[in-house]
DNA sequence: TCTGGGGTCCTAGGACCC
DNA sequence: TCTGGGGTCCTAGGACCC
């Protein structure tokens, strides 16, 4: 039978998970910043109407912010991943197949139908959702995944839609003349200036372009993408997502650090973080990296930028044990005089736990460590990250990254339930 | 003063092997 | 002294995504 994919795209998400809790800020402008309040990665329509653009660091708007009134929140994730959570949830009730794609994106697929008849689908989910969740969506309807981020694009740009649009199969030529092809998914700056050399700007020339010269200019992805576009499904539908090849932990520091003991406390916290997500996916890592940098903007001191890899004596998922290494290889590339901004952690080669190999030299895995971490991950889940942590990750963590206006977890932390009256 | 964090996939080129 | 061809694996870097 043949399927068409739907995009589900939460209008403006981690703004409307703060409106959710303060409708004051309903038709206010409103922008969530990126950790560290670094960039503004969230903005109402009415605060895009003002011009703040996507990216933008808030040190540059910090002066228009204030002075256009528009409101401005510290990243809050907790909030927005347990928000997303429900929204998933209530999608995957009215849907059998469903791809989580991001915290606020999720693919469909389902049986092929008069537009009408899809239309009507979508304005049911966009009302499910909107009246148990109060989260505002738009979905898109096409052929492939791709098109149906075109349809998604369109249904949120043209509110005579409603939030919800059907490409469909006479009408694609004529959209896709208006979009130009660096909006296209999968097509980024750097591509679209490579074919725009070559008169490519628009998504439909990207569509009627020649194979042999996609596959030159932009490799296989390339080639898939202009396929999508003819209606050609090459990106498959993933219902369960597959096992994580990486896992990675770092932040930026809230001022410039200089102290080896710093560095190590903040990396020893990463690892403890990175640790923690490895355990919850029940797997082990068998090597880690250990990364860290000086800004790469202000040129006026000296950059240095570095990274090394150990390979450990057997797969693990200690977060004590891994410190230990991570330390070590943090030895092998600080050096000393450098205004570092951040350090970080990336767990690789995971494999799941259980079955492991075990190292010739150490008879069986170490019980007590595992009983240990299952412990602390336990009291961590009700209580709270970092509830328990070892004290390697330091006690007065000067270091930490700035968020200044955060809104309260209102939904994962008993101390911080929003209050009635 | 102040510029995020976490991922995936693809390719080219080197090392190594037979 | 000169001279081949085919294959795998690994890594770094580029590009993209949200």
């Amino acid at each position: 039978m043949r399927k068409i994919y739907a995009l589900l795209d939460c209008n403006n998400f981690y703004v409307s998970c703060e409106r959710l809790f303060a409708p004051g800020l309903n038709g206010k402008p409103v922008v969530v910043l990126s950790n560290n309040d670094g960039c503004v990665i969230a903005r109402s329509n009415e605060a895009k109407a003002l011009g703040i653009g996507m990216g933008e660091p808030f040190f540059k708007c910090r002066r228009q912010l204030a002075a256009d009134k528009v409101r401005v929140f510290s990243s809050n994730y907790p909030l927005y991943a347990d928000i997303s959570h429900r929204v998933m949830t209530v999608l995957a009730r009215l849907e059998p197949e469903v791809e989580i794609y991001s915290i606020d994106e999720a693919f469909i697929r389902l049986p092929a139908a008069d537009p009408a008849v899809l239309r009507e689908t979508g304005r049911r989910i966009r009302a499910t959702i909107g009246r148990e969740i109060g989260i505002p969506v738009s979905i898109g309807f096409g052929a492939t995944k791709t098109l149906a981020k075109v349809a998604n694009r369109l249904a949120k740009r043209q509110p005579e839609h409603g939030g919800v649009f059907v490409l469909a199969d006479r009408e694609i030529d004529t959209m896709l003349a208006s979009v130009p092809v660096a909006e296209i998914w999968g097509i980024g700056r750097r591509s679209a200036a490579k074919l725009a050399l070559g008169g490519i700007t628009t998504a439909l020339a990207l569509k009627n372009a020649e194979d042999r010269r996609l596959r030159r200019q932009l490799t296989v992805t390339g080639l898939r993408t202009a396929m999508e576009l003819r209606g050609i499904p090459c990106l498959p539908l993933e219902q369960c997502p597959p096992p994580s090849q990486s896992i990675t932990t770092s932040r930026s520091f809230g001022r410039p650090v200089y102290e080896p003991a710093e560095l190590k406390e903040a990396l020893a916290t990463y690892v403890g973080i990175a640790a923690e997500k490895l355990r919850a996916q029940r797997l082990t890592t068998g090597s880690l990296q250990v990364f860290l940098a000086t800004s790469r903007f202000g040129a006026q001191q000296r950059q240095y930028a570095n990274s090394t890899v150990v390979t450990l004596p057997s797969p693990c998922a200690s977060t004590t044990e891994l410190i230990r290494h991570a330390a070590k290889a943090l030895q092998h590339i600080f050096r000393v005089g450098h205004a570092y901004q951040k350090v970080g952690v990336i767990l690789l080669e995971l494999t799941p736990a259980g079955r492991l190999q075990p190292n010739l030299f150490q008879a069986q895995p170490d019980q007590r460590q595992e009983a240990l971490m299952a412990a602390m991950d336990t009291i961590n889940h009700k209580w709270g990250r970092e509830t328990l942590h070892s004290a390697a990750t330091g006690l007065l963590r000067d270091w930490k990254n700035r968020q200044n206006r955060k809104s309260p977890a209102y939904t994962t932390s008993w101390h911080e339930l929003p209050l009635v009256g």
